[in-house]
DNA sequence: TTGTAGGCGTTATCAT
DNA sequence: ATGATAACGCCTACAA
């Protein structure tokens, strides 16, 4: 910058102005300072602006995993989101422990970031606190634990409630199971409740015998459903939690295949036999609203006190929950 | 900081020595600023630091699509590598359009990035030279256009002669079509060499007609089937160039399969009726291994020049190779 | 072992 | 409309 200063005979401030696009600066002069920046290609130091503006102008998203094509799509509309205004984003995926989560989320709040998207994986989120005062924080798809703050998640409860309720009342089973995974996530707790309600709805006391967790590959899958048809009462019909718990699921009733309706879609679901019905969620709204949110923030939106925001779900129905009955 | 030094009673300098953990502080002193550090829960500005050292202790993405599974994996092996020596990813989605490729790199760049990682959409990346001084850059999956530079790409002409070769030689097919997205990849560009190697050594001539590129999605996969089942003597077989065609394509088959071979596994393709049949790649082996080039550039391994490494890929065979043929 | 001085590149403030 | 000065927080070089 002193460079191109001196090329053009003004100060660094009068480059500064050009750069800014300050409308004090004369034609002329502003002419000079390009010409200048263009001969010597002048490329200015985003570090130091950042630096000086004591913000860095970076969305840092946090997500399980950005393999998974949910919390990659909200990714990808963050992105989006925060490009059109200029900003980049910084990715973290979280991993399966909930002990790395606070290491690896306090890394990127340590850098000053404009604002953060966090879909947890963690057991407490108190700690987070002491950074909101600096970072507008915001929480996708799963609620914050002993903390407020800006929430946007997906209708849990009434999304699975429709799902299990379309079991019972379209096709008639009264033996669904539940299939899970992380037990200790908002989602899966609230879509535990509506699997509850659809049933008493029915007059059906839910067995919980019914219910398995920590489903979250292929493995696990054939191992929960093995359990499941030991049962005296096996069930006539499934009901996923997770898209993650879907696939490997789908994979394990490939060859026999069982009523199933899964929360979340996932790629291919409608082309494999049978396609899979499934409450669609929608990932890329729900990272637009997050990245929107924190930019109303930035601009004072802060007085509305916290958000929490919950999107409708819808069943897409295809053609997983009326195959064959077993038994 | 300034903060901590007075509450501990010495400079600033010496706070800097025990956050930097130089020997050259005494236990008493260390202690008494620890404790100071605590009591004022003082976090480094990362930002000056950064700024300070010039560079920025971040690893730059970019991918065509963090969506796609495939860059995704990319991208997750890359913050893993990445991580383990304490830095961050900022990933960006170049999209499809090559003309939006060299401002959203050069956004980027612009950081002062510890280096860059490039999976690329664009027709020309001459440009990158003069930004090359200041930041390793390493290509993964395509090769970079009119550059020299570290690339790590799959064996795109093999592979494909593999596929090819495997429906010739064990499924007797002779006139095998080639299904491609955007021609002007390095990728592409390969595999349709190897399209035609394959049938050149079983002494079929490769007629152009076959080739139908630009689908990406599940209408371009229909229109192109169209096009190929009106030719005068149809293909018996498809030979498809990246799972993006091929996810898009085993849709469009579902209820009508051909003989099919994808370049590139994709979610739930071992689970489709007919499973598909793959070429498979390692793309967490791409990136760790992009990520680590940059390092041993970064500890002066520039020495060694440019490096073009291929990894190798692999058949894996799976139903839809040997479904029932259509003629 | 500890402290002082200075500068990284930019921009806000206050003059002119 | 333009410029001089100072400051952001940290760390290197050098001195004590």
């Amino acid at each position: 910058m002193r460079d191109v200063a001196a090329r053009a005979g003004v100060s660094t401030k009068t480059v500064s102005r050009v750069f800014n696009d300050d409308p004090h600066v004369l034609p002329a002069t502003r002419a000079l300072v390009e010409q200048a920046m263009r001969d010597l290609n002048y490329v200015p130091n985003v570090l130091a602006t950042t630096f000086r503006a004591g913000r860095a102008s970076v969305i840092g998203v946090a997500v399980p995993d950005i393999v998974d094509p949910f919390f990659a799509a909200i990714a990808r509309a963050i992105e989006d989101t925060a490009r059109a205004r200029g900003l980049s984003t910084m990715v973290t995926s979280l991993g399966d422990d909930p002990a790395d989560e606070r290491p690896a989320i306090e890394s990127m709040l340590g850098r000053q970031l404009t604002g953060l998207v966090i879909a947890p994986v963690g057991t407490d989120h108190s700690w987070l606190q002491r950074w909101r005062e600096h970072t507008p924080i915001v929480f996708v798809d799963r609620a914050p634990v002993d903390l407020e703050t800006d929430t946007f998640t997906e209708a849990d409860e009434s999304g699975a409630y429709t799902a299990v309720e379309h079991l019972i009342a379209r096709h008639g089973h009264r033996r669904i199971a539940y299939i899970g995974d992380i037990v200790h996530l908002s989602t899966e707790t609230k879509r535990l409740e509506g699997w509850r309600r659809a049933q008493r709805a029915a007059g059906i006391e839910p067995d919980e015998a019914l219910v398995q967790s920590h489903v979250s590959d292929r493995l696990a899958a054939a191992g929960a459903l093995d359990r499941l048809r030991a049962l005296p009462d096996p069930p006539t019909a499934l009901f996923s939690a997770n898209a993650r718990s879907s696939m490997a699921l789908a994979h394990v009733l490939r060859d026999d295949p069982v009523p199933f309706v899964g929360f979340g879609d996932f790629p291919m679901a409608d082309t494999l036999a049978p396609s899979v019905t499934v409450i669609d969620q929608d990932p890329r709204r729900l990272g637009r609203l997050a990245a929107e949110r924190i930019f109303s923030r930035l601009a004072g939106g802060a007085q509305d006190g916290d958000v929490f925001t919950v999107l409708d779900v819808r069943l897409v129905e295809r053609e997983s929950c009326r195959v064959g009955r077993r038994d």
